[in-house]
RNA sequence: GCAGGCAUGGCGGAACUGGCAGACGCGCACGGUUCAGGUCCGUGUGAGGGUUACUUCAUGGAGGUUCGAGUCCUCUUGCCUGCACCA
């Protein structure tokens, strides 16, 4: 489809300029004036706001983009009105899986096709008009940037956060390569969408889990909505509790189980551990029905994440032959392996307590195990009773509240050496290499002696060498391992006959850290200047897409917490204040996607209605943070808008601001300065962001000015002030014309909160709660002037029982 | 199941700490300009009733607090978005 058709029914309004070539004009100034250059350890104060870096696909920018970086735009502009040296970079999340599928799709090589895709991105970009200080511009595929994404993975390594073992990991068949959590959230792979399955292999982990307390402090620090903070806490899972230790009758085994309920434990009745439990082999000679249980193993493991999930239905099989001791009674109770206990969390077994846990309730009516009550307060036969009670039934912890009893029973297992007090989390290591070619190279050598050994610093970056064959290998290695005179070397250490590493890490890698190097990006010494970290800080203004809330920015706060551990980076927190745009739906209210059928090219709308109106538009039509149907409907509205402005330039008259317009521009002033970005940040409620109703009074401004029939110079100038920020290019065109120079070197105008009412002011009557009459009063007036007024107005004599007057808005009289 | 969010005209959406509900824009209607269409300009536009003055009803639904509720409280319905057998 075309734009013709596109926009066909809609009004054919004409732009009253030259729009390509007044945006065309603006840009080269910019350009050549280097107009946007953050300058380092300028005396202004600093602000620095980013959105999420581009991954650069060869279908160049879409709509969601426009509307993720239009508002930072605006905010970038409104800051540097304001005073401030602002850092609004740009930058290229060029290593992946989308660019290594298309290129091997098309038989070209992955840095060609992430080259072409950047001179896209980069013209497309330019033609927005964004003011991205593009000196600073980074490619997490340029050696000169993954060198310190290798540097900070040795780091991790030195200090114990890296290491490979074999594990069960998620793993796409159609990439075929290993996955995190994070990767394959709901089951499904976050590139291909195909189901994911899981696998044992080598496995790099960095140890994330051990960031647990870490990542949740900056959950709790960083400004950003509760609903977000909710969704990485519940990520990161913290749940507080004990470990206690079951032995089992007749050997030195034992079974170790997390539990947030150690006061239920004398209800426990039975144990049931993960199918792919350690002990389960160990035990295995004594298991009378062996071959039961190894087909239950087999079936269970063959089982994807979404078919256990599509089977609520419990199933199990018993240990014959094993029986667990419950350490503090004694009792004997039979051992089960299900699959609704998870390998993955806490030591993959339970203590299951059929009264008081719905799936252990479950589990026991169905297989006819014992039920019983050591909490009083629900009706145990019917259902499990989860909450808060008495102990009963529970010897020592008998008559004790829950509260108390987790204390006691916590206390007593750490006495008797079987148990202790334990925070578990649900967030899992990260599995941290991929069996693909486009991606940072691994700088680790394997050596049959000395096993995994890190490159000398001195010898990064370690370059991933081209290869005309880098399609992933059915067998799970990586592409690199066919390159037999790469992957051969010598031990760095013991000089023997060693391998390279052929996995790469994930894209989300270069992702994790990229925001500091915007700072300093040519650095060739260290990540990042000292100097540049301290003088630029923490990032003011992050916004992006809400599905990073529970991947990137969990990387970002490891990694970054890890390089602040280590003194690498002088402040705590990568970021002050989060911000997530909604999506763009087409009409029909479906998500739209470049790959997708009804997207729309964001280059066709800006050859069809220009970047100023594109911009305009998009902020209108929706709030950032909501979902935003796309429609060009409307889109002539801002057109006629910016044309009327145009038109002032021929309704100029007088100087200084006219008594007529005095409140009118006070009010938009006031509310483009309070309602574009909180300066300052830290409050709770924020009421910024709110770019729809500032246009809208930019209109309701613009319609005063065409009744009325004129505009001071001095009107004018303010209003142009507060359009720039958000049409940089007319309002940079008209100014020149109008005053001459460049409307960037002004002061964003400012308002007094005397002069937003005008001097006499309308206000509603009200006669016992309901609307009567409009009566005129001066502004501030008093309370029994007013009064008098409105029984007038209402015809009523005699005083009113009661009078509400609220000053300047509104008066309510009370008469029975 | 748990958590978070949303619900306002024909449509997108406004409404700050409770204070004229529907700003602004689209659409629509009528009028002007035009040979005509488009553009442009003007007027009107929540629903019902009345010839008018006016009046009744309206923010998913039901109650409540208040002089006054889209906004606060209780219950309820529908939709969206995360996480999901996490012990």
């Amino acid at each position: 489809m075309d734009i013709d058709d596109m926009t066909s029914g809609i009004k054919n309004v004409k732009p009253r300029w030259d729009v390509q070539a007044v945006e065309a004009k603006w840009q080269r100034i910019w350009d050549e004036r280097g107009a946007f250059r953050a300058v380092d350890f300028s005396s202004k104060p600093k602000f620095y706001v980013l959105s999420e870096f581009f991954g650069p696909s060869g279908k160049g920018i879409h709509l969601g983009h426009v509307k993720c970086f239009t508002p930072t735009e605006i905010v970038a502009r409104y800051m540097r009105f304001k005073g401030y040296n602002v850092l609004y970079p740009v930058g290229w999340d060029a290593f992946g899986l989308p660019t290594e599928n298309y290129a091997l799709k098309t038989g070209r090589q992955p840095d060609e096709v992430t080259r072409d895709n950047i001179a896209i991105f980069t013209r497309q970009l330019r033609r927005m008009g964004f003011s991205f200080d593009w000196s600073r511009e980074i490619s997490t595929a340029d050696p000169g940037y993954y060198r310190w994404t290798q540097w900070i993975f040795l780091k991790l390594l030195e200090k114990g956060l890296a290491y490979k073992t074999k594990g069960e990991v998620n793993f796409c068949p159609s990439c075929q390569t290993v996955l995190s959590n994070e990767d394959s959230q709901g089951g499904i792979c976050d590139r291909c969408h195909s189901p994911v399955a899981k696998a044992t292999r080598d496995v790099w982990y960095l140890r994330m889990r051990d960031y647990s307390e870490k990542i949740l402090e900056a959950v709790e620090a960083i400004d950003m909505k509760d609903g977000y903070k909710e969704a990485q806490r519940n990520w990161v899972g913290r749940s507080a509790g004990a470990v206690a230790e079951f032995g089992i009758e007749g050997s030195e085994e034992s079974i170790r189980v997390f539990t947030t309920r150690p006061d239920t434990i004398y209800g426990a009745t039975f144990m049931v551990l993960a199918p792919e439990h350690g002990l389960v082999a160990k035990l295995m000679d004594r298991i009378a029905n062996r071959d039961e249980v190894l087909e239950y193993q087999r079936l269970a493991a063959g089982k994807s994440g979404i078919e256990k999930q599509e089977s609520a239905d419990k199933t199990g099989v018993a240990l014959e032959g094993v029986s667990a001791i419950n350490p503090v009674n004694g009792a004997r109770l039979p051992v089960f392996i299900a699959d609704y206990v998870l390998a993955s969390y806490g030591f993959g077994a339970v203590m299951a307590v059929p009264a008081h846990d719905g799936r252990d309730f479950d589990f026991a009516k169905k297989y006819g195990l014992p039920i019983i009550e050591v909490i009083s307060g629900g009706d145990v036969a019917h259902e499990a009773y989860e909450g808060d009670g008495t102990l009963v039934n529970s010897g020592m912890l008998n008559g004790m509240r829950t509260a108390a009893a987790k204390e006691a029973m916590t206390e007593h297992l750490r006495k008797m050496g079987r148990g202790e007090a334990r925070i578990n989390y649900r967030m899992q290591d990260w599995p941290f290499n991929r069996q693909r070619y486009w991606g940072e190279p691994f700088p680790i050598v394997s050596c049959p002696k000395c096993g995994h050994v890190p490159l000398d610093e001195a010898l990064l970056p370690l370059v991933l060498p081209k290869t005309g064959d880098f399609s992933p290998d059915p067998q799970g290695n990586g592409p690199l391992s066919k390159l037999t005179d790469w992957i051969r070397c010598a031990c760095p250490v013991c000089g023997g006959p060693a391998k390279r590493e052929s996995d790469t890490m994930p894209n989300w890698a270069g992702s994790s850290w990229y925001w500091l190097r915007f700072l300093d990006p040519e650095n060739s010494e260290s990540f990042v200047s000292r100097e540049k970290l301290e003088y630029w800080g923490a990032v003011d203004l992050y916004t992006g897409g809400t599905e990073h809330v529970t991947r990137h920015m969990l990387y970002a706060f490891f990694w970054h917490s890890f390089l602040f551990d280590m003194g690498a980076a002088p402040h705590k927190l990568p970021f002050s204040r989060r911000m997530c745009n909604g999506l763009i739906l087409d009409e029909a209210g479906r998500k739209m996607s470049k790959s997708s059928e009804n997207a729309i090219d964001p280059v066709l709308v800006i050859d069809r209605f220009g970047a100023d109106v594109f911009r305009l538009h998009m902020m209108f039509i929706g709030e950032y943070e909501q979902n935003t149907a796309w429609t060009f409907k409307g889109i002539t509205g801002i057109t006629g808008f910016l044309n009327r402005v145009f038109d002032m330039q021929g309704m100029i008259e007088g100087d200084g601001v006219s008594p007529k317009h005095e409140s009118l521009l006070h009010r938009l002033v006031k509310k483009a300065d309070t309602g574009i970005y909180d300066i300052g940040g830290g409050k709770k409620e924020h009421n910024d962001f709110k770019f729809n109703t500032i246009i809208a009074s930019m209109m309701e401004f613009a319609n005063e000015i065409r009744g009325d029939g004129y505009i001071t110079k001095e009107e004018y100038r303010q209003f142009l002030i507060v359009l720039n920020v958000f049409a940089p290019h007319l309002t940079s065109e008209i100014y020149e014309a109008v005053f001459g120079g460049d409307i960037m070197d002004q002061a964003f105008p400012s308002y007094d909160e005397g002069k937003l009412v005008g001097s006499s002011v309308e206000i509603p009557v009200q006669l016992n709660g309901r609307l009567k009459a409009l009566i005129s009063v001066e502004r501030d007036e008093g309370q029994d002037s007013v009064e008098r007024k409105a029984l007038a107005a209402l015809g009523i004599d005699g005083p009113a029982d009661k009078a509400i007057y609220v000053k300047n808005k509104i008066i309510n009289i009370i008469k029975r």
